[in-house]
DNA sequence: ATTGATTATTTTGTCAACAATCGAGATGTG
DNA sequence: CACATCTCGATTGTTGACAAAATAATCAAT
């Protein structure tokens, strides 16, 4: 029932995960145990306990005897995410120009060629996934596994959470220049550079979040919050 | 049986939080859930549901089938730890001084005086939570509910895990001299130097760690982690 | 005596049923 | 009509039992 080693814990939780910070679970949406039980297969048991990771992680937010709920970024949220990884992402380049193999320098230099070639002329959604990428692979260059998993499994994810609404269209030119100028950094294991570059350009980041009209519910509950409602 | 809202969840995750970061619970150490069901008279269900939040959390880890033990930091995630922590602390510590409150940071000097007349002429002890209520504090006064749950939920917590071993009484003397240092510049509203301050604080504390012995178990983790065996 | 396979026991994973609590709609009252 | 209360339904919290897997113990063979 249970194909090698992976319990049904593991797997609704990771599906769950994917479905938050891809954006298909909505912001706010509630989780009702027994539907999702039921669309997994599986009891209310295991689909608990993956809850109850999920809320260790913060994707979501369990009050007693309510229910569980995706977790609602607020705006003032979102801009603290990035001052936090403002400084993280620029210590994750400057470990990386430190601790990258040659080998993945090179893979991550090609990454970057070959979005140089093709994304060039259509739409954004690659160089979404293609950025993705990029700061997965200096997160993990940087040899530093508490470091990758804040960026990748914490921070990141919670960004790319609402990243899907504020369409970074403008700018996308930009961001990748700033790519470009990172890895030829790295490349010559400046650190001091590197952490610069990779600092100035999630700034840059939060300050293009930070001009968008952010259409969204979060901030009803900004405004609740705000009231003393919550 | 449940006192106002209350979970019995909530309260074994609470106890079982304590007892690991205050190294109550030994790093490694199995937690056979069986047994501790039974030590907090509840069934297995919400122990095993506490577990996972602790899991989520990265206090615990969850081996399918084998059980969950006390997470065993090695002296290379130690180092980690103290790398992000240089970065955060001074982050919150710069809010702190743009955000804080007058009467937060009359409360927050009232703190180090007291300290000052009842800590010098004794051990360490009391300073060793002196120091864990300033850190709490400065993160409280970032105004950032995401940078004091970074750094009190999660770093600061596993980092106090180890630090009862490695009795940091040298420097005890020159680590309040820094508090008294940081809190001026935080009075004085001064972003860059009370974030400057406060990097330079823990990078001090990092560095005395790393001149330690540490004659620990983790030491044998990391050894057979590089021998490849984990 | 050590090694290997095999059984036994313990521990974990899962399930279905029960109890407690909250929310919505109905009902009665001022 | 507004408002408070009550009842009922639905959802969550908890439990004990059962199935599966891993560790520990047993024993035979070299």
């Amino acid at each position: 029932m249970c194909p090698s080693g992976e319990t049904h814990v593991d797997r609704i939780f990771t599906v769950l995960e994917h479905d938050i910070v891809s954006g298909q679970l909505a912001m706010g949406s509630k989780l009702g145990e027994e539907l999702l039980a039921s669309r997994f297969g599986v009891s209310r048991g295991p689909l608990r306990e993956a809850l109850r990771r999920l809320e260790g992680r913060g994707l979501v937010i369990r009050t007693a005897h309510a229910g569980v709920r995706v977790v609602a970024l607020s705006r003032k949220a979102l801009l603290e995410l990035y001052e936090i990884r403002e400084l993280l992402e620029g210590l994750a380049a400057r470990l990386a120009a430190r601790n990258m193999s040659e080998e993945e320098v090179a893979s991550l230099r090609a990454l970057l060629d070959e979005d140089l070639n093709s994304g060039l002329r259509s739409d954004a959604y690659p160089l979404v996934f293609g950025d993705a990428d990029f700061h997965y692979r200096i997160a993990e260059g940087s040899k530093s596994v508490r470091l990758k998993q804040l960026l990748c499994g914490d921070l990141y994810s919670l960004i790319r959470l609402c990243r899907f609404k504020t369409a970074h269209v403008p700018g996308q030119m930009q961001s990748f220049r700033d790519h470009m100028r990172i890895i030829e950094a790295i490349e010559d294991r400046d650190e001091a550079l590197a952490e610069f570059l990779m600092s100035r350009h999630i700034s840059a980041a939060r300050a293009r979040f930070l001009t968008t009209p952010f259409n969204e519910a979060s901030d009803a509950v900004d405004s609740l919050k705000e009231a003393g409602f919550a």
